[in-house]
DNA sequence: TTTTTTATTAAACATTTGTTTAATTCAATT
DNA sequence: AATTGAATTAAACAAATGTTTAATAAAAAA
């Protein structure tokens, strides 16, 4: 399934991702990756068909890391609830700090092609491991009884948001970036504590 | 200050906010925006000179009114923090269910545009009455000392994001849009529980 | 009414953009 | 060494796009 890719394809690949996720679909143009990879213009159609195809095959890559990282964590059978949480506020703070346009990219391209990208979407989360610990401490009283979606809901939005709004906050804090990554750090054992409190009786 | 628009500039803003909120500054053409206002295509630089300068004015509207709904509602002198709270859940999702868009249009000029659109806020919130009261709460030990940024981070947090991952949590929950905002009808309600017990010790 | 200013229009203009063509270089195979 | 196929290049093409022009219509002022 997987294809092995030249070297000239990785190049337009790499700048490709880059450009896309900095500037969007619409914004990057097929001479900026073309610059920002060194290759010649006509390469890109020549290997990639076209700009479309190639944005693609970027698009449904990238995707497929950012939800992978989620359900691997969610799905692992050793582990508590507590320390899923955890792993995946960890986990995820990471790796958002090493590539600070994963959200917005992965946001704007939710709103314009929800179909194909949702492929990926299968019942892998609200099946997950960590579903069935979540429905196990409601059965046995020591969580509220609410609806899971909720719970995973609350997850996402405490660790990505703070990343997509990051220009209020560093503005608001008179931050520089350094300082905002550290305040994610701080945040990496808050977000754990905070979600337990909020589904504790 | 404020300008007075003619019915045809009316008529051009109304159009061109709709499409880029919808689809992004770069994707909307000053065709799509003739057309969709019923207008000739040269009347759009007649009265606002350049598709730039009017992406600059809505943007700039758009944000103020999201900003100042909240500020208005953090200043209030008579209510408790935790009317506070209600009030910005209530009132932002209700804002938002009216316009869907409105979350992804903001926080992707924020990401291409930050100092022109951050100019609107001062220390409008970060020195708010609710940061007033949050402190407060704070020397009376009853709640925990963090920096009460994570506390205006996460209040947004929960209210926002579950609107900008919506395609994700429709796909999950094999939602339709009517069950995804009577989701969000049950979050005005849960979310102000949720970050009291986020800052009590 | 006449004149002057403002609003509106169709057409044109200059760039930009995605893609293709046809020629050339390079590498592998015979 | 000769041949074949793949990789790379510069140039061209057609369509789209933001903006301007010059002419006309409508409204306001004289």
């Amino acid at each position: 399934m997987k294809k092995k890719y030249s070297e000239t394809e990785i190049k337009i690949k790499t700048a490709a991702k880059s450009l896309f996720l900095e500037k969007g679909y619409s914004a990057t143009t097929t001479r900026d990756i073309s610059k920002e990879s060194e290759i010649n213009l006509a390469l890109l159609n020549y290997y990639f068909t076209s700009k479309k195809k190639l944005f693609e095959i970027i698009m449904l890559e990238t995707f497929h890391d950012f939800i992978s990282k989620m359900v691997e964590v969610y799905n692992d059978e050793k582990s508590s609830l507590e320390e899923k949480l955890e792993l995946t506020s960890s986990k995820y703070i990471d790796m958002i700090i090493a590539e600070p346009h994963l959200p917005t990219f992965v946001v704007n391209e939710l709103k314009n092609n929800p179909s194909s990208i949702l492929k990926i979407l299968k019942g892998q989360i609200m099946e997950s491991k960590l579903i069935d610990q979540y429905n196990e401490g409601v059965k046995k009283g020591i969580y509220k009884k609410i609806d899971p979606i909720h719970f995973v809901t609350n997850i996402l939005s405490l660790i990505v948001f703070p990343f997509i709004s990051s220009p209020i906050i560093i503005k608001m804090k008179k931050f520089n970036k350094t300082e905002f990554n550290e305040m994610m750090y701080e945040r990496k054992k808050l977000i754990p504590e905070w979600i337990l409190k909020m589904i504790k009786k």
